[in-house]
Formats: structure tokens, sequence, C-alpha cells
DNA sequence: CATGGATATTTCGTGTTGTCAAGCATTGCG
DNA sequence: CGCAATGCTTGACAACACGAAATATCCATG
């Protein structure tokens, strides 16, 4: 916090470099995940966020950090495969709430489960480790938390 | 490794959450960064790529994990904007090895040091702290390493 | 050395994601 | 009421991703 000029430090660079790796291969995971129940990696975000509760249109935007017009089409594809409804709110006619429904919820568990990625080698960390990888990992976003 | 069967363990997920987060906003920091320098994502992930070294296209795919195919259009975007070139291989003359010329280094470099995302926080874990998630993360990736 | 299978790249067609601008309905404030 | 703000959709367009087919080159085998 003291200088503004900061040495590229190499166990900094190494990091960051394994953290570029991890994300990569998570994208990659979850794609492929998502691509054995015939879903793209944005219709399997959107659903896996509304079987956890429904959602205006508007909120999966924000969540998702993409534009609302974006989320028309997704929703619009789920929808025709019957894992997702639009729903009408009550309180304000115009918006629309988009809803898992009973078979998409049981996809998204599915989805869930198949995700072992990151599953299995934490599975080899101890307890305290996984402990401290946790940590570490909320110290690293609790910064940049907005 | 004795039981097959892994219970819902509440570290994990929290971890595995957290990663989905770190995930998300590592992208995120990313397009932005690249949007900076009118590049998209993938764009700036071949140059960064091509930077470190002139790279047969076929390699380019297998990095980035896509088809050969999708690999031609981005490096026609980047070369139409002359920060990388198609270069014949001796050795080989069905290959063309992908080069970044000296403004698609320059660029990549600026790229780099604009990613301040995790750098930032990281800056703020000691060495011994850095060290372990160095470690953790290996260990998390060496499970899977192909 | 010629034939043919494998490999590297590109082209083409298609679908999805993403943006932005414009349009429509609804809300809520002055 | 009038009117700006809000929520969603539509349309046009660029990028990206896949798969199949075309082309050129390499290499092993006969």
């Amino acid at each position: 916090m003291a200088a503004g000029i900061r040495p590229p430090d190499t166990l900094t660079r190494e990091v960051l470099e394994l953290f570029g790796t991890v994300v990569a291969r998570y994208h990659a995971e979850y794609e492929l995940a998502a691509a054995e129940h015939s879903l793209t990696g944005a219709q399997a975000r959107v659903l896996a966020l509304l079987a956890r509760e429904p959602t205006p249109m508007r909120q999966v935007a924000r969540q998702l950090k993409c534009e609302p017009s974006n989320v028309t089409g997704i929703v619009d594809r789920l929808e025709s495969r019957g894992l997702v409804e639009r729903r009408a709110d009550p309180a304000d006619r115009r918006v629309k709430v988009a809803a898992a429904t009973e078979e998409g919820r049981a996809t998204a568990a599915q989805l869930r489960g198949g995700l072992d990625f990151a599953d299995e080698p934490l599975a080899e960390l101890t307890p305290v480790e996984r402990t401290l990888l946790r940590d570490l990992l909320q110290r690293m976003l609790g910064e940049h938390t907005e």
C-alpha cells in the first residue's frame, strides 16, 4: 500500500498464471457438463440461477453482467425446452419473472452433480488446507467487492 | 480414495462457489482489459499466447480448446490489425505459424499490465500465503492434467 | 517413385452469445 | 393528466464456436 509501483513478483506472476489455467479449465468443464444436457454454458448458468429462485429478467442480466436484451434469447431457448417459464409479476406488470420448471430444477441439480472438476482435487486437500484456500479466495474477492 | 461416494461437504461446496465467483470476476476483468485495446477476450487470449512464442494454428486451437477452424477467424482479425502475422513453416509447408508482430507484443505487454484484478488482492497476502495458494492450485490442476 | 492415408489450414453454413438502438407497455411522480 | 423512467422485446450486426467439406502437403508403404 506504501508504493504505487509493484515490481513484477515472480511468485505473484506464477499464481496469476495458475489462476488463468484454473479459470480456463473451470470454463471448459462447465461447458462440457452443460453440453451433456444439450445446453450451452450461458443457458446452464441462467438455469442454475433460476433454479435457486425465480428472478426478473433485468436481475438475471445484472447477475450475468450482460445486456437485458441478451437474456431474452437465452430464456427463450430454455423456455422452448420446458426448463424455464415466464411468469407475470402481480406487483408490476412490466416485469416478467423467469422461473425454473420442475424439469428445469432437476436438470440444474444433475448439472451441479456433474461438475466434478474442482470437486475431485479438492477432496485430496485436508480440511485445514481447504479452509485456508477458502479464506484466501475470500480475501481476494473481498478486496474488490462492489 | 476409499469410498466412491462423496458426501456433499459444506466446506467443499463453499470453495467451489468461491471458485465460480473468482472465475466470473477474472473473466469480466479480462474482457474489460481486452476491450480497452479494442480486442475481444478471445483475441486477447490468442495474442497473449502468440506474444509468448510463435505457434502453429493447430496448437493455438489445442491450447484454446476449440476447433482449428475457429482460430482462423480470430487470427484473421488480429492480422488485419497488424498485431499478428502468419509465417510459413520451412520444415512443413502445410503449417502456418502465427506470430505476434512488434506492435502485437507491445499490446500484449500493456494488456498484461492492465490485468490488475488478482494482482491487487494477491499483494495483500504474505509470501507464505501466496506460496501456499500456489501449491494448492498446482495440486488442483495436477490431478487433472492430461 | 507412385498411391493413398494422415495432417494442417481454410471455407462455408449454422446456431448462440453479445452489443446497441429503437419500440412498446407500464409505472409513478409532478 | 402529462411525461420521464423502467422493464422487456425486437431488429440489425459482429464475434465466436462447431462440424463438414475442400485443398495442399507430408509420409509410409508397396
